[in-house]
Formats: C-alpha cells, structure tokens, sequence
DNA sequence: TTCGGTGCAAATTTTTTGCACCCGC
DNA sequence: GCGGGTGCAAAAAATTTGCACCGAA
C-alpha cells in the first residue's frame, strides 16, 4: 500500500509517522472498538509491544485528526473506534453488554428538536444509548 | 419532617438509616448532580465529614434503591443526580460546560425507533447527549 | 446485644508526566 | 543532525477493599 491520505494529513501537521501510530491505529479499526488497555493487547497479538502511554497519546492525536472517536460502552472506560465507514450511534446492552450500532438517520427528529427547543447542535458520534436489548427487554 | 417513604423502604430492605445517608442523599438534591467528589464537599459544607469511601458506598445504595441516578456529564466522572422531580435527559456543551435538562418527550420518536429497528428499551434516565449548545454553536 | 455501617489506611486501577534516548524526515 | 516520539518509571487520580470499632434497631 502507498502512502494513504490520513499519513500525509498527519504529516502536513508536522507530525510523523511512526510504526506504534500506524500499529495503534489499525487495533482500533480491527477492534471495531476497544478500551486503551484491549487496543494495547490487540497492539500485542500483531506484532512486539508498543507502550501503554503511547496508546494513550496516540489515541489523542489520532482523535485529534479525526481518525477515531471515542464515547462510553460503560461506565468505567472511553472506548475508542475508527470513524472509518458509515457513522453510527452505539446501542449498549445493561443485561447481556451487547454493543450495536444504529442508523443515525433514527435520530434525525432528536437532533430536529434539540435545535428548536433548545439550539442544541448533538454530536452523534459520541452518543451511547444505554438501555436493553430485544433478546433482555422482553417482558411477560 | 417525620418518617419517609424512602427511609422506610431502607428498613424494610434491612438497611440501616444514618445520618451519612440522609446527608450524602440531601446533599445530591440540593446540588442537583454532582460527581462523588463534589458530593462529598457539599456533604462537608453541611455537616461534619463524611468519608469518601462512604460515599460511594452510599450512592451505591441509594442507587439500587432508586432514590439517585448517574450518568456521565463528562469523560471522567459519574454524576449522581436525584430522582425526585420529573425525568429529563441531560445536555452537555463541549464548548462551555454548561449542563441543560431536556424534556424526554423530545425522545419518544427516538425511542420508537430504536424499539421498532431494534427491538431496543432505551434507559433515558442514564442519557447524556453532547454537543454544542445555542450559544456556543453559533456559526458565521 | 447484634450486625450492618463507617472511618481509615492500604491496595488497585487507570491515566498522566518527566526525562533520557531513539529515529523519522 | 534536529526535534518530535517512545519507553520506562514514578506520580496522580479515582475507586475499591480489609478490618477494627461504632451505633441503629
């Protein structure tokens, strides 16, 4: 593969391109999403080990090219994904922990009223919509 | 103020009700949420200290009681909200912080979508959504 | 009197930082 | 070679846990 848009972006900012940037970023994509500690891991399995700290600050300035974003699967850790592919909202399961991702075309009318009642302008890309899923929520 | 609901279902469940859980769940109410640690200095403010341990034991409790909720107004922290007063959903500007309620009803076509896509029962209550709000999100 | 609850301190867990050395450009 | 980037270890934060003592019922 030749040098890719994202490489040159990163470079026209001054930054460099190492290994851990390029390891770091293709756990996230293979991951579909993960927390700093299971992107270390996956980061593992692929090849020698690349520094927790550098995950984090490779995290950041990745997140800051837009290259990942991150929301909140639980309470506890950010979890981040590639914004590769279609945008979606993240559905996370209380019961089973099932995580899906929706249309975000479901949220349109959401968004519509937030800005007329509130001129409020959502970023659905960070939103994590806790709740259960159809196979837990089943009543009776 | 005699007895109350809540204090009587604490006994009735075989808890205990001290006065660090009628001050930790005061001090929720009268901040309107607060993270752990800003709960425990309101606590201080009150009355005499309470120990942090104890109040995260204690939002814990009054957690599975139902008598507070938390969710995640920043990327760090859980904030414990009361759950006296009409539900809502919570607002949060990326750019100044500031913290709006929402009317749920806003939500319900999202809700019948997820339920109709998904099969999915959205947890409303733990909902933060983020985004710029009115004054922040102007452009041009 | 009996346990559940609390304070305290130590242990964990997660993330951030300082700094010497390394390597992409 | 220069200056940004990484590894390492120590520092910070944020929670959790073990345990002896206290006090609500």
């Amino acid at each position: 593969m030749t040098t890719t848009d994202w490489q040159e972006r990163l470079r026209a900012q001054g930054y460099r391109l190492t290994p851990q940037r390029e390891l770091v970023l293709a756990a996230v994509e293979r991951l579909g999403h993960g927390t700093p500690d299971e992107i270390l891991h996956a980061v593992r399995e692929q090849s020698e080990a690349v520094n927790i700290s550098t995950i984090y600050r490779t995290l950041e300035l990745l997140e800051s090219l837009g290259l990942v974003r991150h929301t909140h699967l639980s309470d506890r850790a950010p979890t981040y994904h590639s914004t590769t592919g279609p945008d979606h909202v993240h559905l996370k399961c209380r019961s089973c922990g099932e995580v899906t991702e929706a249309d975000p075309e479901l949220f349109a009318p959401m968004l519509e009223s937030l800005t007329v009642e509130h001129g409020f302008t959502v970023d659905l890309g960070h939103l994590t919509v806790f709740g259960l899923c159809g196979t837990c929520g089943v009543r009776d």
